[in-house]
DNA sequence: CTATAATATTTCAAATTTATGACAATAGGG
DNA sequence: CCCTATTGTCATAAATTTGAAATATTATAG
């Protein structure tokens, strides 16, 4: 799960050292040296992550972050706050601000970066390559298994990544044009009720071990999973 | 979902086709000729969505893309390009640019009305998702799930829908007429006796939890959802 | 208390949505 | 190059939802 992520810090050293370690993580960094330098970034393209200084000139990273969470473009973009102390006062007003986590200077790579991966893992669930496991039903990316008990769900790969994604976002309903959005692709011309019958080869081979329920409709919308059988 | 579509393209033949095809969609199709003659027609009216040809006399197309999200009246406005070879580069070139989407030709009619489509339904501001709390009747927009307690409440579209605009807006009075165009939609035809037909079915649901209270005849003038048992 | 207007219920056929099975086109793997 | 798995579409069946009509109740003015 490559990301890039707009790093927005004043003080070059510790900028060249949060680009270094992002890029070791696996993504990629984008820099601005303040609020208005990362607007102008901004406009040209959206990271999937801002870790965002506290303190900047000019325009503090608080007011930045309001700002990017009142902006419908930017809004559900993750922030990670670069906080200096570790008052409780200030933690309380990165969330406030909307922030979706923080991390208190000086800290570890090792820290950052789990809490990056924490919060792209939290935007986007199925892109992560760890197992996953829902009433007694294992998905592998790794492996690209499926598993329950000691049986083994054959699926091919459009219905992987569809129990994949499934399973990544559970209890939410999704409509076959999100679906096709996310498991087939941004730009795949396909037509929405395909999505039927690759919910039904799903739940074919779910129905091997039992599970076939798991894979609910609801008319008018879309399909879900979800572990409440009602 | 009927939206106004800028179409910018010099062959008389295929624009013709574009219109057509606009219309059929349910959409209402502004032509243009060039770059030059869009601006013109821009400053009347914005569309919705502008649909691009990629080569154009004079001005390129991609030149007036970038134009386009340059300006700050036009750069919300989604743009789908129109392009002759599906070399990598142009593709490249049309997402830089800020295009939102890209049709190769020769294309479909039916593969253009879906990127139409998909393109106003990305940036159509979703209705809140928020989940609602009401007597301890829990609404979740997201799962698309009424509960109560752990009961779950099973509802059909309209109900669902009908029941999301009362939790919505509640203790206050709808007439049949209001909740058709809120629940329904502006343009529909239904009898507004019919409204009291899914006031009963959403009762109906409601009461498995007790709740069906909740939903109150104010006699001559409509419905109304409020805690207040008097 | 009665007539009458307004709302509640029930029922049903039409309309809409989904499920399913079959099939042709494609992509890969031997 | 042949064979098999996978995919996307269709046609058709099945299931659910919807709107309207008919009938039953209830509230209220007089």
């Amino acid at each position: 799960m490559p990301a890039n992520i707009l790093v927005v810090e004043d003080e070059p050293a510790l900028q060249e050292l949060l680009a270094l370690n992002i890029t070791q993580a696996g993504h990629t960094p984008m820099r601005a040296i303040s609020a208005e330098h990362a607007q102008e970034l901004l406009r040209n393209a959206l990271p999937d992550l801002i870790l965002l200084d506290w303190m900047l000139p000019k325009m503090s990273g608080i007011d930045f972050a309001r700002q990017l969470k009142s902006d419908s473009a930017t809004k559900q973009i993750p922030i990670i706050m670069l906080t200096a102390r570790g008052g409780e006062f200030d933690k309380v007003r990165c969330l406030e601000v909307g922030a979706d986590d923080y991390v208190t200077k000086p800290f570890s790579p090792k820290e950052l970066n789990a809490r990056i991966k924490a919060v792209l893992r939290r935007i986007a669930p199925q892109m992560t390559d760890d197992p996953i496991e829902i009433q007694g039903l294992h998905l592998d990316p790794v492996t690209r298994r499926v598993k329950s008990n000691n049986k083994v769900v054959d699926l091919g790969p459009t219905e992987f990544r569809l129990l994949h994604y499934f399973m990544g976002n559970p209890e939410r309903v999704h409509s076959r044009s999100q679906l096709l959005d996310k498991v087939w692709g941004h730009h795949v011309f396909v037509e929405d009720r395909t999505v039927d019958v690759h919910i039904r080869r799903l739940r074919n081979a779910l129905s091997i071990s039992g599970h076939q329920d798991l894979i609910q409709t609801v008319r008018g919308s879309g399909y879900r999973l979800s572990v409440i059988t009602a």
